[in-house]
DNA sequence: CTGAAAGCGCTAACAT
DNA sequence: ATGTTAGCGCTTTCAG
């Protein structure tokens, strides 16, 4: 059907050993010789088989990235960059989405053994329950980096931004303009993600001597409802809250609605910071102010990780903590402060 | 490396035959043996070479999508979407992105040819760049189904929204509420996209017996910060307008944030009306009113043809129009003009 | 400078 | 019920 070396060679009557040496640029063979060849090539439209090719070399030069969410645009600007970096590294990507599912997590994570890919990029949501995998990816010294999650997998390259420091930026920040009563989401996800956050956000007011309340902290999920949800509860609930940290930009747009039903208006009587820093965040009614997530960085590092591993497995893990900073915008009314 | 049948086979004591009867499910194997071959391969984590199968098999069961452009969430959804109707038709989906580049849209249309994929989906951004790579697939017979454009490429499957509904729809909303000035974004990429959508502007004008004014439409490039720019200049240039059509959600949102800094609150002083109805028209500050692209039934459209295409190469092409609807929110204010 | 031949791991037609 | 064998298309060792 398709059409093989084989056929171009016999095209250009060589024998496809000399084929190939035409086509894949190796030296000693006769200019003539190899201008035949590639002209057949192109007559046919040849294009190697990648199964073939990938069968005989046991290497794809393809990268799998499994994503936890495929709705918020954090990830696809995430991909753009990952994307970038593994190319410049001679890499294909093969972006996958577990949506919240364990089971597809868990194919997903499976694709190495089928050696579809040389390796894997994971935004892990479900280390737990997936555990006894990852340990089998470990022991079997599958190439892997992680992205967030604290130092549960030892031995495994991993890439986080300090959370702490982004609660801390996001809340100090919050408290220096004058927040006394300030809100915060809690990613039901993501181990690990949960005590950075929440630590920076304490150490904020205790540097303040306010105090930190409970009530102040609601769980929510991934999804832009969940965060309409959450948002809407805990703001009946606590009316006297003036702000809100959220642990990401997509949950904070969320946050604009429910402060418009509730005729409230942004910043003038809610701020809102979030984290991630989404390319809409700047272009929304009222520009948000968030924490940056470093993503160009962030993506290089994941990637050039993940490279060096596949190419010379055994040097020592590494784990890279990426420094955030805080990206004024409007959300927050620093502008009213100032007046 | 990578454990193959032959180990399994070796481990279990049988012939590789046997081996691949017992993993496949296939009959002819004592119930001792089948349980025998099976507890070696779970011991020893066997997985199919992927390649190698894939060659014998001439088939992947993947299929590729070509998305334009990664920042805009309505691809997202798409994605979504379709990779739930191709797992359900036995199919993977590897999702990729050109990015408005033209060389990018080309690499992956390649892939059909290196027999990685079984077949594509294409939202095309550079028909007429890549016209010739185009025909060569169709000369090669490969499946492929196109999304949107005109009836353009003969012979090839393709589903299209109704795009002069769409902007009939979305007009006549805007004309009905007594808009009389109304703003128009067009697409410079998605040939075919902009005539559609033009045309039912322009007869819903018509109907009403009021004027089309050229100077209301402006370009526009598919990234956020070409909507702010276009929206903006568009304002600034023609004051006059108080409604806007704009050729994508994403893009509209921009227009929320152009408003505000031109102290015009929408829907008061501006309406706006999207196109795609992405999740985060619902959630954002002004909730989006939009023309539905049907995104679910177009999903699972696309992949019906390119799969029933794969399976059975031989009928007639077909062409799916859907008929999109209006969904109303508040960006029109329609609860204003009722007051 | 050119070619013959083996092998990657899986599948399947054809024995036994 | 089980096994032998060839072949998918590419890469590569080894000869000429």
């Amino acid at each position: 059907m398709a059409v093989s070396i084989y056929k171009v060679a016999e095209v250009a009557e060589v024998s496809p050993r000399t084929a190939y040496r035409a086509l894949n640029n190796e030296p000693h063979i006769h200019p003539q010789t190899r201008r035949r060849v590639l002209e057949a090539a192109r007559r046919l439209n040849y294009q190697p088989n990648i199964h073939a090719r990938n069968l005989v070399l046991q290497k794809t030069n393809t990268i799998g990235i499994i994503f936890p969410d495929s709705r918020n645009p954090v990830f696809g600007e995430f991909a753009n960059f990952i994307d970038r970096r593994a190319r410049s590294r001679g890499y294909d990507c093969y972006f996958l989405h577990s949506e919240g599912e364990p089971d597809r997590e868990a194919k997903f994570l499976n694709l190495v053994f089928y050696s579809s890919v040389d390796g894997l990029i994971v935004f892990p949501n479900f280390l737990d329950v997936n555990r006894e995998l990852y340990s089998q990816l470990i022991v079997n010294r599958i190439p892997l980096v992680l992205r967030g999650g604290p130092e549960l997998l030892l031995g495994v390259d991993n890439v986080t931004l300090d959370l702490e420091r982004a609660g801390h930026l996001a809340t100090r920040h919050l408290l220096d303009l004058g927040h006394t009563h300030i809100g915060i989401l809690n990613s039901k996800f993501a181990m690990g993600h949960l005590p950075g956050r929440i630590v920076g956000y304490q150490k904020a007011h205790q540097e303040k001597g306010l105090p930190v309340h409970p009530a102040y902290q609601i769980d929510c999920g991934h999804r832009l409802e969940d965060g309409y949800r959450a948002i809407g509860e805990l703001l009946a609930r606590q009316p006297q809250i003036t702000a809100l940290f959220c642990h990401n930009d997509y949950l904070a747009l969320a946050a604009f609605r429910v402060a418009r039903e509730m005729n409230r208006r942004v910043p003038h009587d809610l701020a809102v910071v979030g984290l991630d820093d989404i390319e809409l965040g700047q272009y929304c009614e009222v520009p948000l102010t968030t924490v940056s997530h470093m993503k160009v960085q962030e993506a290089e590092t994941l990637v050039d990780l993940l490279c060096d591993r596949i190419e010379t497995p055994d040097h020592p893990p590494r784990r890279v903590v990426l420094k955030p900073e805080l990206v004024v915008r409007e959300s927050c009314g620093v502008h009213l402060a100032r007046g």
